[in-house]
DNA sequence: TAATTAGTACGTACTAGTTAGTCCTAATCT
DNA sequence: AGATTAGGACTAACTAGTACGTACTAATTA
């Protein structure tokens, strides 16, 4: 592993953990085993790596999740939402609930203060909607969710609604809220 | 108005604004015009300031939106609902959605890591989610509310979705993912 | 030779919190 | 009435530590 890979590995970790503000450079040169000058060498601020870590997880996030689950043609539209909703709820089940979304504590700790995390952030945030929708629209298609629902408005609640849940549930320390209410919405898409 | 009551006006803007530890006591000492030694003649630290000021807001949130609409008995039960919506959206607004849910923020940003914030927050939310349960259940009883809903599972929806919600607004700096999914829940409550 | 790495000292700014003391009022004592 | 005391409100100056980022030398690697 380089040196960059390195500093990138421990910076994905304590930024998603401890947040922006409290996680610190020289936190991450120690863990990461390398020299500060090394680090600058790679990154001209603390902004720009972190910047680049949002990237690497937005980019691994599309891959390992949204095209796993919400937009897998394998599967029907409800099982893509169902399995999407898994992944989910397995993620936060292993973190004990703690940490909450990587994107909801970026966008709520630095979207008032600082435009381009809040513009990639928002950006993220339509592009993941969009999925939704277009695994609603099918779903409505193929009968499996209700046709009175409107889709576009339906993902805007669906993933508000799921941003809110991990927030719940990490402040309760409680998997319930995103699990039992990520049930409930399904159920609603059925009914709607 | 006491350095005492100064203090805590300051507060309870800045940290909602700029959060928790982005505030400093420097900065809340510059802008109460009272002296450092003063500021410790009355709080023993910044966190118990925090927790004052979080205890003023949960008591005026309380008192000034959640009785004057969710346990409002002059209106139904529906319109307890909208109204309390309404006044959320407008309080957003006015903020031109830049600073997000104060309870929220703090939830999201302290709640891995303080348990005392975290505990306050979590029975806040709960106080806040029953509100909402005892004014769905009374909204079925009076046919307002589809029978199909389940009270308890919804009022965390809602909260839920409400967290949600006021996060994309400040992410999008846009107040449609709060106003319009809030209209689309209730109407959803009327059809589920 | 050019890219990479280490080490380390430093600068500047900011952080929470402490110290030791002053000023003033109001109650208490003689 | 006058002296004494207690304590609330307040302050300037300070401590000790952390933050990001820079400067510079020197070694190593490809």
């Amino acid at each position: 592993m380089t040196n960059k890979e390195k500093i990138l590995k421990v910076a994905y970790k304590i930024i998603y953990e401890n947040g922006y503000n409290k996680t610190s450079v020289d936190e991450i040169i120690s863990k990461a085993k390398i020299s500060k000058s090394n680090f600058y060498y790679y990154f001209k601020s603390k902004e720009s790596l972190a910047i680049t870590v949002l990237d690497l997880r937005i980019e691994q996030y599309v891959n390992e999740i949204i095209n796993e689950t919400l937009t897998n043609n394998k599967l029907t539209p409800l099982k893509r939402l169902e399995s999407f909703y898994n992944k989910v709820v397995k993620f936060h089940k292993k973190n004990e609930c703690k940490y909450g979304c990587p994107f909801g504590n970026l966008a709520n700790e630095l979207s008032s203060k600082n435009h381009k995390f809040r513009k990639k952030l928002a950006a993220f945030f339509e592009q993941w909607r969009e999925k939704i929708e277009l695994c609603l629209k099918d779903g409505i298609e193929k009968k499996e969710f209700s046709d009175k629902c409107n889709p576009k408005l339906f993902s805007e609640i669906i993933l508000a609604h799921l941003e809110g849940a991990i927030l719940m549930s990490k402040t309760y320390k409680q998997i319930n809220p995103l699990e039992k209410g990520s049930k409930e919405i399904i159920k609603l898409l059925k009914a709607a």
